[in-house]
DNA sequence: AGCACGCCGACT
DNA sequence: GTCGGCGTGCTC
């Protein structure tokens, strides 16, 4: 019989099956593997196993025990694992063992787990109650959806089997209104849903909103930030059907869901969607796959869709449900200033329009939010007499100054140091900051309204438990007069007295050689735009750039999207960019850039006899990272396109065996579908 | 991925 | 003289 170990090798291994049970595909085993003991998941059961009788084989090795019955992980599940080594070119005993919490993978120190069989597994871990709190469930006035919503509602709870909807609404429309009340409905019928975010930050807030409004269903949250016990309670509760609502993060999609009857994937568009280690999967496209498996509908919402997503609505193949108007009536979009930076030379980043504007909407009582996607004090720090830059040891990246933490970090290893008092180089001690970062804007902030309560909102500031909590409930309380932060500000949240937007820093995206930057600054900006204004009265956005001819800049006043993704697209369609083509890397490591470059060269040449000039699949050439090296690493990679995807992956599936059969000691991986090259 | 074996530098 | 660095090879 076939068993799956966690291992990157394309093929499971055969074991002897002489227990007394019956085995079944899905159930977890342990088997002897080289001189350990590892924790297997029983694939293909070949046909004289089925009757349970030993094989009579000296040579192979005999399962040691199994550890449940495999209800857990059925032929649905399995599905989607099989459906994601196949799309995504991965082990499948990578996948689905990855997809289970560590307490069902890894094999306790005190030795082997009793032979379990039955659900005795998912009642020894007893779930928490629903509600965390015991006060009773408060019922806030629940808004009447408007005619947009409830034809929106009508055409998710009308869906029978697969039927895949994107939810086109501009940012304070709704969406999340209409989520609860397609998700209500199919938990009248009995059925869970799982509710895809793309951020951590996110599900406490979700995560309150559904069991306030769902009560008395269970809620189950699933997220890699969760401690080991609670995730592996929150994944038992989803996959025996005993949560309601599965609300997580892109690892959920691959959770066993066995009453499955719609799937919502909050901001579609969003691109921390892509898992960026390991299988390089896309949850959202992952998550339109679980609800083709399962048959049922799936809801994708966005102000901003992927133009993948918009594609294909417009190919007829996602039906596409539009929210125009913002749900709070009075509530408006704010209006979109550009700064021009050559007429407005900025002082410590900042001009003078944009301070004049922040004093005003100070002295008004108001709050703003100036975005920045930059984090730390500077991103680089160097030396005014020699010219010395610090610079990681590690990686080919400056170090970033953290000033208040006085270190210098590097944002790709981790790596950190102390503050050096003075130059490694030449002594001199007039160390500075180049460029600036959320924590200098908030310093120069702070000398600039000395009155004004000023939050700084980004990954270093709410690193500890419960600090964003804390620093959202500031921002809801009006305690926070500016709200300076990354784009971590920007989504999802609902500011209710926020009437001004300042964007710094916006143009390096827009001319980016990433052929996708302008459309995440897009999305990013309407999304951080979108944060003011919820309320009645007018607001404003004010965007510093070098480039307000820029067409990005057009699209983005008139908060048109369409505007900006018909412009997208035909650009895309032209040079034929996805979505209009298919692309995957070969991505190569090793501790020396030649090695990674000629390992992709000797690849690209396996691959020229499999060639089929019928359906042509291009590989272009072998190129550097654009951050070389990382921990000590040089890495490669190579391009692959082709205009049909079928030819793509049928080179691909041709290819792999002669990729694990090179020899050398470079690591290499496949991404399908890449979002930055 | 682990985990062993194996061959060269700085230490009790 | 060893401890340990990571290169290389194997796992039914």
């Amino acid at each position: 019989m076939d068993v799956w170990i966690a291992a990157p090798l394309p093929n499971p291994f055969t074991y002897q099956w002489t227990l007394p049970v019956a085995p079944k595909k899905g159930q977890r085993v342990v088997v002897p593997w080289g001189r350990q003991q590892r924790i297997g998941l029983v694939g293909a059961v070949h046909a004289h196993h089925q009757s349970g009788a030993p094989v009579e084989d000296k040579g192979i090795k005999a399962v040691l025990a199994c550890l449940d019955d495999g209800e857990c992980l059925g032929p649905d599940w399995w599905q989607l694992i099989d459906f994601a080594a196949r799309y995504y070119h991965h082990p499948v005993g990578l996948i689905a063992l990855e997809a289970l919490p560590k307490a069902l993978r890894v094999l306790n120190a005190k030795g082997v787990e009793p032979v379990m069989v039955g659900k005795a597994r998912s009642h020894a871990l007893a779930l928490s109650s629903p509600a965390a709190n015991p006060q009773a469930p408060v019922h806030k006035t629940i808004p009447p959806l408007n005619p947009e919503q409830q034809q929106a509602l009508q055409a998710i709870d009308s869906a029978q089997g697969f039927a895949p909807h994107l939810l086109y609404g501009v940012t304070g429309s709704g969406k999340t209104e209409v989520y609860l009340h397609a998700v209500a409905h199919r938990l009248a019928l009995g059925q869970q849903v799982l509710v895809l975010l793309p951020e951590i930050n996110l599900t406490p807030a979700a995560q309150r909103l559904y069991e306030e409004r769902l009560a008395p269903h269970r809620v189950a949250v699933l997220h890699s930030g969760l401690p080991e016990l609670a995730r592996t309670k929150a994944w038992f509760a989803a996959a025996t059907g005993k949560a309601d609502v599965v609300i997580g993060t892109r690892l959920g999609v691959l959770t066993p869901l066995p009453r499955l009857g719609l799937v919502v994937v909050d901001e579609e568009h969003d691109p921390s969607y892509k898992q960026q280690d390991g299988m390089r999967y896309h949850a959202r496209d992952m998550a339109v796959m679980l609800a083709k498996l399962k048959n049922v509908p799936v809801v994708l919402g966005s102000a901003t869709p992927a133009l993948e997503s918009w594609l294909k609505t417009e190919q007829g193949q996602y039906k596409r449900l539009a929210l125009p108007q913002r749900a709070v009536s009075g509530a408006r979009l704010p209006e979109v200033h550009l700064v021009n930076t050559a007429n407005f030379p900025p002082r410590e980043g900042l001009t003078e329009p944009a301070m004049q504007a922040l004093q005003a909407n100070l002295e008004a009582g108001k709050q703003s939010i100036v975005f920045l996607n930059r984090r730390g004090y500077a991103p680089q720090m160097v030396c005014n007499a020699c010219g010395w830059v610090a610079n990681c040891d590690h990686c080919t990246a400056h170090m970033v100054w953290h000033k208040r933490e006085r270190a210098l970090r590097c944002h790709h290893c981790g790596a950190g140091q102390r503050v050096p008092t003075q130059c490694p180089c030449c002594g001199n001690q007039d160390l500075t900051g180049f460029g600036r970062g959320t924590q200098r804007i908030e310093e120069t902030l702070a000398g600039l309204l000395p009155t004004a309560n000023i939050l700084r909102i980004d990954a270093d500031s709410t690193r500890n438990k419960g600090q964003m909590e804390d620093k959202l409930a500031q921002a809801h309380s009006g305690q926070a007069d500016v709200l300076v932060g990354t784009q971590m500000i920007a989504k999802g949240h609902d500011f209710a007295n926020v009437t001004l937007v300042l964007a710094l820093n916006v143009d390096a995206s827009l001319y980016s050689h990433a052929y996708r930057a302008p459309e995440r600054l897009f999305a990013q900006l309407m999304q951080v735009a979108g944060r003011a204004g919820r309320r009645e009265g007018a607001a404003t956005m004010m965007v510093q750039t070098r480039y307000p001819q820029h067409p990005l800049f057009a699209a983005l006043q008139a908060h048109d999207y369409e505007r900006f993704a018909n412009h997208e697209m035909q650009a895309r369609r032209e040079a034929r960019m996805p979505p209009f083509s298919y692309q995957a890397t070969l991505r190569a490591d090793h501790k020396h850039l030649g090695n990674c470059v000629q390992f992709l060269s000797q690849a690209r040449q396996c691959a020229e006899p499999l060639m089929d000039p019928a359906e042509p699949v291009f590989f272009c050439d072998p190129v550097p990272l654009p951050v070389v090296r990382v921990g000590g690493v040089e890495r490669a990679q190579m391009l692959i396109e082709s205009e049909s995807r079928a030819a793509l992956h049928r080179l691909i599936d041709a290819w792999l065996p002669m990729l694990y059969a090179m020899p050398g000691s470079v690591r290499w991986f496949l991404e399908v579908d890449p979002v930055d090259l």
